[in-house]
DNA sequence: TTGATAAATTTGCATTTGCAAATGTTGTAA
DNA sequence: TTACAACATTTGCAAATGCAAATTTATCAA
């Protein structure tokens, strides 16, 4: 026997994948949209910030910091080479991986590309106060821990 | 001056748009995975959750609740129709626009369908309390609510 | 050693996506 | 009524993505 029976339009608003997902968009399209003012986009993001975070990482290393696929790391720093942002150094003890580290000009752009995830961030999050930031973090934060 | 030196793996796991990403990302090739044991995918998932919520929409309709382009909902719509899951009636009253309609083979896949999406939710909400989830839910819902 | 297996990265090809323009339809102001 | 702008949808083409196989190098057991 259904208690709820009426309001069909409540599923979808509380389905927690969806609202993620809805959540995620937003958050991707407009940081993608600040970082194409400084030639940057979306799609190297992931990498760069991991290389900020610790310069000369392999690419396998990057692929899992990233979650991203093993290709698609390859192209992404094809496109950050080409951009003259990264390098691909031999690796000191396998000639089999690479050593992915940041030129100067990819170094420099730090300040400012995080500086724009941060204002997203900042956006999205000002309807909430300090504490409930501080929840909402925890809380993703153990969801991400299994 | 900067007051925290130290610690440079920190930034990348307190970025909350990256958290959410990450997030979004699972959760969305789970329940990918799972659709596709019934013949669906992830990107008839919004269209097809949206017309078991109201059926015969328009397209714009559909283009507006999925956050999708207009030339996806087209694309998915010809993917659906192929499948014999939803077809594109003729609108009463404006004949630039089509309603689109569920077949019975469509109608009936919306138990499945969710229950997946519900397993999926279950899955990943397994860390949290139920009043933890309701404080999470509440949250997000704060987040989207601008 | 050598041959087989696994790891790290790249590439070819097919599918999907996105942009911009095209098509057909409606509203509206002169 | 007739131009002109706005709407709803589709489509051509270029770029991005994903899969499976190829390439090169390392490991390991016989």
């Amino acid at each position: 026997m259904k208690i709820v029976e009426s309001d069909a339009l409540l599923p979808r608003h509380t389905s927690f994948g969806w609202l993620i997902a809805v959540l995620a968009s937003q958050l991707e399209s407009d940081l993608d949209s600040r970082l194409r003012e400084i030639g940057l986009n979306i799609g190297s993001w992931p990498t760069l910030f991991a290389l900020w975070e610790e310069d000369g990482l392999t690419q396998t290393e990057l692929t899992n910091r990233c979650h991203t696929a093993h290709y698609t790391t390859t192209r992404t720093l094809d496109a950050l080479e080409k951009q003259g942002l990264v390098e691909r150094r031999p690796h000191p003890t396998s000639r089999r991986s690479h050593l992915v580290c940041l030129t100067a000009r990819g170094k420099k752009l730090e300040t400012s590309a995080t500086a724009m995830a941060q204002a997203c961030n900042e956006d999205v999050l000002s309807a909430l106060s300090a504490k409930e930031r501080t929840q909402l973090n925890t809380l993703i934060l153990k969801l991400l821990a299994e």
